[in-house]
DNA sequence: CGGGCACCTTGACAGCCATCAAGACGCGCG
DNA sequence: CGCGCGTCTTGATGGCTGTCAAGGTGCCCG
């Protein structure tokens, strides 16, 4: 079966992928699906075996945790170039949280048995995949850290002076809509209305749409630590 | 300089060292620290450089979170056989938390270098580190899961019923001051102990000291999910 | 233009839990 | 035995933030 072209050149943008060779990507691009979403669409439910991992190539992806009695909670919104599902693939456990599409968009799939296979055969594709989930388990302590130590504001100012750096610009253009983001920072709506409100009156950034500008950063900083 | 047989009977110990052979064991004991510690000392502080990670031979330690304001929060308890430390110090960045004894006991220091060089020359290790690895994030995205969504009392009784399994047995020890339990599920020791008073009085638990009965496990777990 | 609809805001209220304060308990030690 | 100290409990109070409810705004589309 000939190998997809366009399945190679997007392999070749993930991250974790650097260190492979043409022949190892190409053992990869054979097992590797494709799939096309659309809004609202569901790419696996929590409990699902993860026998894989998704990279995503366009739209968006919401990671949700599910309680027990019906509450959700964001974990983790996935951007174009982004993958996830990693590590819960490795040890061979059910997905904990669910994935939802927050608009049309596309990803790959890639199967669990190409990157154990790379693990044995490429240390250097080893080591990048043990650094990127140390990466993203340093980032799941730090929100331990402002889950239980911040209040609403704080943890409001710290993702707005977080993203400030990622976008490089005094203002902030909230990724998607501000019901996901308070429950990314586990608020509720109303709470972080408030808390954009509270902010905007002591003048520390301004509120426009899903843009808000920042206009005293240091002001904003002495907020939390 | 001749080879320390304690401490290569100690590395044999660590279960992610399973993998390697007699040679690859002498060149990490080579490297490999030990170090005594008593009550109250601090093995390192938030921010120091991880340049190695911890494997706990005897005694308890916690890892603690310290917010801005001096607030402190218990993220893991430490009990001989644990490692801690692997994640950040293959990232090389500095200690997100500090590690405090919580009473005399010993650790093992194994530096950075080593460990590199296993992943290198050793596939099966390198498996071993990612599934550890990864079952530590899967821990800690449920600890993100049930600070988000659950209660005081839903979380004093996950962890009691947790605790049950570990300890297979119907009556719960803890391991440690209940303060420390307390801010291990991220509680103050005032509501941790009303929590369990009131568990006490729907006759689910019975209390004495750091012992704990569970007289109705089926009930108990109705109480979360 | 006007309805419908998602998204967001604002207000009133309540509950959970932290805080502060004081007292009880256990335990080692002089 | 009685003191001192750390650990734990119990009570009163308040603040943060979730919940419920209603209203506002922008936007697409007929």
């Amino acid at each position: 079966m000939p190998t997809d072209e366009e399945t190679l050149a997007l392999l070749r943008r993930i991250p974790l992928f650097a260190a492979l060779d043409e022949q190892e990507l190409q053992r990869f691009a054979q097992t590797t699906h494709g799939h096309a979403f659309k809004r609202g669409e569901i790419l696996f439910q929590k409990g699902d075996p993860a026998e894989g991992f998704f990279f995503l190539v366009a739209g968006q992806v919401k990671l949700v945790l599910l309680a027990a009695d019906g509450h959700e909670k964001v974990v983790e919104l996935i951007q174009p170039g982004m993958s996830f599902g990693e590590a819960v693939m490795l040890i061979g456990r059910p997905y904990p949280a669910y994935a939802e599409a927050l608009g049309a968009g596309r990803a790959l799939y890639i199967p669990r048995a190409g990157l154990i296979e790379a693990v044995r055969s490429n240390p250097d594709f080893s080591l990048r995949l043990l650094a990127g989930l140390s990466a993203r388990m340093h980032a799941l302590v730090r929100e331990i850290e402002e889950l239980s130590t911040q209040n609403a504001l704080q943890r409001v100012v710290g993702y707005l002076v977080g993203e400030r750096v990622e976008q490089a610009a005094d203002a902030v253009d909230l990724p998607a809509s501000k019901a996901v983001i308070a429950s990314r920072l586990n608020l509720t709506p109303e709470t972080f209305s408030r808390v954009l409100h509270t902010l905007q009156e002591r003048a520390l950034i301004r509120v426009s749409g899903r843009r808000i500008e920042l206009l005293d950063v240091a002001g904003l900083r002495a907020c939390n630590g």
